[in-house]
DNA sequence: TTCCAGGCTATGT
DNA sequence: ACATAGCATGGA
């Protein structure tokens, strides 16, 4: 076991395999940030972690001890996971680059309308706009909770309009409008395919977001999801044959099997913070 | 001003 | 089944 719960808090011990800067900016989820002392924070569904570092360990100061254990997916030991990974040539060095990274196990409606969001949008703006919709989420003192798609489908479409979310309103509005009258707890037992042509009927949702829902909201880490950056890092590091995004994850999840959502996330955060051509 | 951003839908062939 | 124009908004 790579942590210990003492006094409420999460101490993790192995800093090999869990990095906060590591897990929160390699694009999985949006709500997060960084203190004043250099702390880093995120929320998810309506909770807050703090991390912080101490010699020794990372301590998680949350409001919800076991909620936070399973969201940094703790009782997985991501070590053997790079061990397997590693076999891979290419993506070796991009392991060691990224070496804290974890899938999180986020919340399923929650990054069902952030991916939603992300669709030809960029990360920043990506951020405003689901803070932005936080602020009709539950009050829990110095922060909103994401807001429930019951509460969500109450609201008038000018609710959508002022998010600034762009053409994507509409798809966030149906999905609301949808997602109130759904219990996704049955649908967390589905098998990964039949999860994926769920999601396909939502519309705004086509193969990249509903890859991503599958890895980050519902802990299915044997999907690649292929976006520009994906499509550059095959480009610029695995192959010069041409292929659609469809058939690049094909190829990159029979590459790396069960843990391709994990390799996806090694090669993002790799080519995000090394390209030429980025900000 | 023009181009682009974690793509998708609608509308052609 | 496959190709692609158009899409809202804001930042560079």
């Amino acid at each position: 076991m790579i942590y210990s719960i003492e006094n409420n808090n999460i101490r993790v011990y192995d800093k090999t395999q869990f990095n906060p800067k590591h897990i929160l900016e390699c694009g999985q989820v949006f709500r997060y940030g960084i203190n004043d002392d250099g702390n880093y924070f995120v929320y998810s569904n309506k909770y807050k972690a703090t991390i912080l570092e101490k010699p020794e360990y990372y301590e998680i100061i949350s409001n919800n001890t076991d909620y936070f254990v399973n969201y940094f997916d703790l009782k997985t030991d991501y070590n053997l996971i790079k061990n397997k990974l590693k076999t891979n040539k290419v993506l070796s060095p991009m392991i060691d680059y990224g070496y804290g990274i974890r899938i999180l196990n986020a919340d399923t409606e929650e990054m069902i309308y952030s991916f939603i969001l992300s669709q030809n949008n960029n990360i920043k703006r990506i951020q405003k706009i689901v803070e932005k919709m936080c602020e009709i989420g539950e009050n829990m003192g110095d922060y909103k909770a994401f807001p429930t798609s019951k509460n969500l489908s109450k609201l008038p479409f000018e609710f959508y309009k002022n998010l600034g979310a762009g053409y994507r309103d509409k798809f966030l509005k149906s999905t609301a409008d949808f997602l109130s009258l759904q219990n996704l707890e049955d649908v967390k037992k589905l098998s990964t395919d039949e999860i994926l042509s769920y999601l396909l009927k939502i519309n705004g949702i086509g193969p990249k977001v509903a890859s991503c829902v599958l890895l980050f909201g519902f802990g299915r880490k044997e999907k690649f999801p292929v976006d520009t950056w994906l499509e550059q890092v095959y480009y610029n590091h695995f192959s010069k044959e041409k292929r659609t995004r469809d058939e690049m994850q094909k190829y990159f999840e029979n590459e790396f099997g069960e843990y391709s959502g994990v390799a996806q996330q090694y090669l993002f955060y790799y080519e995000r913070n090394n390209s030429t051509n980025n900000k």
